[in-house]
DNA sequence: CGGGTAACAGAAACCGGTTTCAGCCGACCA
DNA sequence: TGGTCGGCTGAAACCGGTTTCTGTTACCCG
């Protein structure tokens, strides 16, 4: 009924019992009378008290909470990733914090500062300095997601080269294409640099000579747009096709190459790369490769609460999980029998 | 150098001072003779101590964390909303907890969890159950975002009702459009709830019969493609524009119109809402309503900071932020004088 | 040389819980 | 009737910090 923000001492004066007690029954646990108990809910109850979490986390010796770094939140593969942590972490009753680096310079400080306040942090790959890293991990367990950590850290990430080899390697060799670009930025994300990696091995295997540099943009729908003006915008020839980094941009190309007239595949082809909900809606459909993101995070938060559970260190090195090749419309592959574009 | 998890005590032990005199090194408090401060530090130093964030929390009487509550992510709205909480929080040293209620259905004990954690709440309308609110506005400052909270909690959202009238006003007298259909799921959301009740304010202030009922999907843009399907699949007559609750459906939309050869906005005019970044680049670009998602967030963070500060209520009752009618070339207007659809 | 003061260090209390440990009381049994 | 045991309760210690309060020392000045 009335207001807040009572302590245990209050509550037990006002039931006339000692502290032990109201702890006892709040937590139920111990042996208590049914006289006692109903006191003390009584005045639980008519005073709306609920325990501090501080107090209770200091004497447990645990914080309770979960901690989640990445660089910035940009497009379906963040909120994936954060809810495939989340619905791992509520079940065990652990809360989640959330730090956006962003480019901050004080992001090291912030993150060991993190480091205190939660059981263990899942780390994005190429978020912080391997040093800070290595400082964070003394404190708490830690693994990085999608990315490799220094010295044994473990880590959670999907195998980016298996499929983008063979992607690559489809448009080169069944489809017989030429002059593809890559679209992305291969600094600071892991992911994007393991892609571009796997995109020009794939053209070494073939004796194929991959283009020189990637056309560097960042990760969201709009950049791909951009993307689509500078290597659509007829100042040098055409490619053939546009290999992207992930969906989003793979999808703000196909915005722009539509809105000049052009026919995907028929005078372009583009594939992307996570398979969001929406690749498989546009036409034509998006060939892409698919990772499993709320696994990856929700493997995170298993592993650092198994290891927040006993200490010592994580013993897995680093977990790769599998991605899977879909092949859809957009890359010149024909549409599934089942129907068009739609549905 | 060495491991972690020291405690002022041991570090006193080691420094060969006492714990007083850690805390004020530590914290720059205070007077410390130059040697004192000198073996402190290199204890500190030598042994990697940083202070738990439960023991100084506790004792400083403040979590130094801020909560943000939302039903679920999906898309750019809730990325944008969650980074301009967290660039609020941030500078303030205070971390932010997230969480997801889904649809769980203990989530109202949850978020008063949540309130024992934190020194203040931001919840997004439509997320809990009032009477969780109420509860939750005894423990901790309450904000509610995007929506109405009950009683005199202070509330943080964006003008619908003027610009979505302004919007459905521009599509019947301006362009003389008739049957146009509202997308949307009013149930659950205040925000589409009062953009739906505008759109129908529209017709009957100029004496046209608003549709008796929303296509009801969620959020996101493959449900929007979703929507297409259902409207264009052929079995009704096929509207002359399509108002959805916001940018992602109305994306949705248009790749689904698109995709079926229709040309927007000759054949069928669509119309968004939130000015999500994409929205300009698409063809054709997507008239819409621009909202200060960032900075709903941020002013909402800042309410609850500054509650959080001294005790008592926070002052203000609601505030509404200005929106913007953004007219481009999906609802019929011509393209802007400056260049074509793309850039 | 005596008294006052400023600078500094440490013991102890405190924040809000949990848990151990000791003690009380009633019941049961010999 | 006395001893033991089990159920129940509360005082006190503890978690890891901060802060107050009390000394102690050295220095300065008259």
């Amino acid at each position: 009924m009335s207001n807040s923000r009572m302590t245990v001492r209050e509550i037990a004066k006002l039931a006339g019992v000692s502290v032990a007690t109201v702890s006892r029954v709040s937590n139920g646990t111990g042996q208590v009378s049914e006289e006692m108990r109903r006191r003390v809910l009584d005045a639980i109850e008519k005073h709306g008290y609920r325990p501090d979490h501080l107090g209770r986390a200091l004497a447990a010796g645990r914080h309770g909470a979960l901690g989640l770094v990445f660089p910035g939140l940009s497009g379906p593969y963040f909120t994936e990733l954060i809810q495939g942590f989340e619905s791992e972490a509520v079940p065990s009753r652990a809360s989640v914090h959330i730090l956006c680096t962003h480019l901050r310079s004080d992001s090291d400080d912030q993150v060991l500062e993190m480091g205190r306040r939660v059981d263990g942090v899942a780390v994005m790959g190429g978020t912080i300095s391997d040093e800070a890293l290595l400082r964070l991990a003394k404190l708490v367990p830690v693994v990085v997601v999608a990315g490799e950590g220094p010295g044994d850290i473990p880590s959670v990430r999907a195998d980016n080269v298996g499929s983008m080899l063979a992607l690559t390697r489809h448009l080169l060799a069944d489809h017989d294409l030429r002059d593809l670009v890559f679209v992305g930025t291969p600094a600071g994300s892991p992911d994007v640099s393991e892609r571009w990696a796997a995109f020009r091995r794939a053209h070494h295997d073939l004796g194929i000579e991959p283009p020189a540099e990637p056309v560097a943009v960042s990760m969201q729908q709009a950049d791909g747009v951009l993307a689509a003006d500078q290597l659509l915008g007829g100042e040098t020839p055409r490619p053939a096709g546009v290999v992207c980094a992930n969906d989003e941009t793979a999808l703000g190309v196909l915005v722009g190459a539509l809105g000049r007239g052009l026919r995907v595949p028929q005078d372009l082809i583009i594939t992307g790369f996570d398979d969001v909900p929406v690749a498989a809606l546009v036409a034509p459909a998006l060939t892409t490769v698919r990772q499993p993101v709320r696994e990856l995070a929700a493997e995170a938060a298993r592993l650092i609460l198994r290891a927040a559970g006993q200490p010592g260190d994580i013993p897995g090195g680093g977990l790769v999980l599998p991605t899977e090749l879909v092949l859809r419309r957009s890359c010149g592959c024909p549409a599934p029998p089942t129907g068009g574009t739609g549905r």
